[in-house]
DNA sequence: TCCGGCATGTAAGCGGTTACATGATTGC
DNA sequence: GCAATCATGTAACCGCTTACATGCCGGA
């Protein structure tokens, strides 16, 4: 049940958001904290405004939307609760490094085109990453954006190693002689 | 459904496993490329012997198994197909990166805790991956080990990466008025 | 003999997806 | 007037978890 604390994480920010605004969030590609569908976002927000998390304030901006969500007391109390008195789940679910561990069924021509793939999403992602950084808002102060902003870093610096990675799977491959510790 | 795919980048090293061997090594830590419980691998199995994927053969090693499960013709052609003809989801749910996106809500001292924890993780994956690669067993030789050992690398790099910028993340949130473009 | 690890499940329920439906508003 | 976007759902279904149950084998 972690989609209830990617949304607070969204709205610790301060700003009252509509579950529109959200859903956009969640499909956002170089701001993806968390893969969530439209349709489950409304459902969790519904549940947790009802439960005292989150409460239903006046809209502002857009005059079609039902109101804007903001944390309420409990929600930032269950946010720290969950931050400091429940262990990180690190367990794994990546589809995209579960097909780059079985590159070894194809061969090098097919192997060519998975990593082919891997590049282009990566680069895509440096960039978008790059330029959300380079044009990060100067409104965007304080302890709680830093942290946020810190995120971005991360991604931007494992992006960048993960293309070198590919570069050297590449080689790894196409040099099945070449002892792998001269690679890596 | 990619446990399917998960099981199958497990056979298809051509080692026959029964159900509880594939178990532990989807709960194995620095072996982990897909986070699965128990009953649901034993389920899986089942519809993917029934569909012809898998094939169920005469144990070796332990006598109380019902089998071991081999990859068939279809597998492998299953695993192709799957590998060349569907584009990966890169959709991310990674709770212990949210958990730390939603660091600036604690105070330093409490943060403190959070990286202190996910420090300690790192440090226990890092060196259960330094270990595994140097004890890399003469016998996983070929190409599709290669692939699979060529992963374990970029695991090693990636955690000694996130561990450099747990450090940065510290000071970040320690000096608040130091500009960031400075500490990363 | 009994305990711990091996080995495989069943049943209930929640979390999440996909396809589809609906209405309201803005811009051309 | 019409299309695109904004905004919010319903319904059915699947994937997955959690708690519990069962039996078998080997060793102290």
């Amino acid at each position: 049940m972690a989609l209830k604390h990617a949304i607070m994480t969204h709205l610790m920010r301060g700003l009252p958001r509509n579950g529109y605004e959200l859903v956009q969030y969640f499909a956002m590609d170089y701001e993806r904290l968390w893969k969530a569908s439209a349709t489950q976002v409304y459902a969790e927000l519904s549940r947790m405004a009802e439960s005292g998390l989150l409460e239903l304030v006046e809209n502002r901006a857009s005059s079609r939307s039902h109101g804007d969500y903001i944390l309420t007391d409990a929600g930032r109390q269950e946010l720290e609760r969950w931050l400091l008195h429940t262990e990180a789940d690190h367990g794994v679910r990546d589809d995209s490094l579960l097909k780059l561990i079985a590159i070894g069924a194809l061969d090098d021509e097919q192997a060519q085109i998975l990593i082919g793939n891997e590049q282009a999403y990566y680069r895509r992602r440096a960039l978008a990453l790059e330029k959300r950084l380079a044009e990060w808002p100067e409104e965007h102060e304080g302890r709680i954006w830093r942290g946020r902003r810190a995120i971005f870093h991360l991604w931007l610096v494992q992006a960048r190693q993960t293309l070198e990675w590919l570069e050297k799977l590449e080689t790894c491959l196409k040099n099945p002689d070449m002892p792998m510790d001269e690679i890596f």
